[in-house]
DNA sequence: CGACATGTTGAACCTCATCAACCGACGTGG
DNA sequence: CCACGTCGGTTGATGAGGTTCAACATGTCG
């Protein structure tokens, strides 16, 4: 006859909506998240917001749980390049480093659970798992940052907007699993970027993004259900439309 | 009065040429480097050779002990984009990860320290510190690579050209220390690429790169001795020609 | 309802790609 | 030894893809 375990409060961290995906994931519910639990804590952004500046010392570190926040970089006569988008889940923040390389600006309202610079390399220290986690993070964002360095270098005006696109279907659809197979049936995407930001993102002007979604529209790859949402018929053809390496 | 310490052989990684900027110079010189030194071999690849393919498993990685390798991935009507080029001490692979995301391909003669990738990870798990210096590396090159986007999305062609040979320049003088301060002064500059590769480096043609070379050189920014060498009388003017955001 | 930001469309222009000829260095074989 | 082919590089002529500039449409919010 078994008798039921003493329920335990594991800390505001347990039943955090994005934990599944986040770099705590690796953490032990009962041991580890409630210790990481004391460091952190939440705060909102309103869309547009300055979350970082490239001016500015590092002075924390987290994770998106809400919004979309754009990596942006500035030469000195103005002209911008986005470098990377985060979306719920994504860790923010460049560990080890004094300074931000870039700037990191809200999109829509964003909420973030951050931790201060020195108590986050803190915890990096006190769990090692935390680390490797953060580590292979950082993997994936330069696998992606190269994805993006051949669409930015080889890529034409449709082919980018495109892969954009598909970017953006397939974060919203969430990780493929076992249970959730990727589908290639009509899915609706939601654009939290102006025209002006996805050219940004794409290293074109507005002007060009405008008129290749014309074009991918009169294709029949998306339907545009307002200039914030389409929906895409197939995946996979908008897929080959990218031209995916 | 002292007793001289028994000196201990510390095995071959002691005296290596590159150690001081690598990722293993935060081990212990007597209690860990011997014992990594044992999980490592060297390999030399001609120039041209395929180091490793996007088609093959991870199966070693390691760090360049001599000459220069070109990151390459390539898309399936054969547009290639450099993703990044490795100079003596850079490490060289995609730690945990199955399959190499793209291919790594000998410029010039190359001398590789390695370790096969099971034995690699073996040793991050034993030397904590040792991964947290490749993480390190790992944001540098995010950075880098960062950088590089800005470049392929904004930067003009004489821009570009100009940037890649500050690049050069600023790698082949060595790290800036204490000692050995920044100078403006001439400076021989070899370059390991071809036209061809330069241009994939840039997301240009070759044609491009040469005629953008020429303009360099008729501005007096630069100075060839030979198509694989120039000088640069002044690095901050040809900083100033690569519009350094 | 009007004002301002966002987005679309049109026309002219320009940078860079494309295509092609040519040059020089090097290596090979007759 | 020299003709020949190959490879890397330069130079020229032409054109296309994308930018720029400008007008106009849409949409949102006070």
């Amino acid at each position: 006859m078994n008798i039921a375990p003493p329920v335990i409060d594991a800390g505001p961290c347990q039943h955090c909506g994005v934990r599944k995906n986040a770099i705590c994931r690796v953490l032990d519910v009962h041991r580890e998240l409630p210790e990481m639990a004391k460091s952190v804590r939440h705060r909102h952004y309103a869309a547009g917001q300055v979350i970082m500046s490239d001016q500015d010392p590092v002075s924390f570190l987290g994770t998106v749980l809400e919004g979309t926040v754009k990596l942006e970089k500035m030469m000195g006569d103005g002209r911008k390049q986005i470098l990377g988008l985060l979306f719920p889940s994504d860790f923010l923040g460049r560990a080890h480093a004094r300074q931000s390389p870039y700037y990191a600006i809200a999109l829509e309202p964003v909420k973030l659970c951050y931790a201060e610079a020195a108590s986050f390399h803190r915890l990096l220290e006190t769990f090692p798992k935390l680390e490797t986690s953060l580590f292979e993070r950082t993997l994936e964002a330069l696998d992606h940052s190269r994805e993006w360095m051949m669409l930015l270098g080889r890529k034409t005006a449709r082919e980018r907007v495109a892969s954009f696109l598909c970017l953006l279907a397939e974060r919203q659809a969430g990780p493929v699993t076992d249970d959730k197979p990727a589908s290639d049936g009509p899915l609706v995407c939601r654009i939290p970027l102006t025209r002006g930001d996805i050219a940004e993102f794409l290293g074109l002007t507005m002007e060009t993004v405008s008129r290749q979604i014309g074009e991918l529209k009169a294709a029949g790859l998306i339907v545009p259900e307002s200039t914030r949402q389409v929906t895409i018929p197939s995946l996979s053809a908008l897929r080959e439309a990218a031209e995916k390496a």
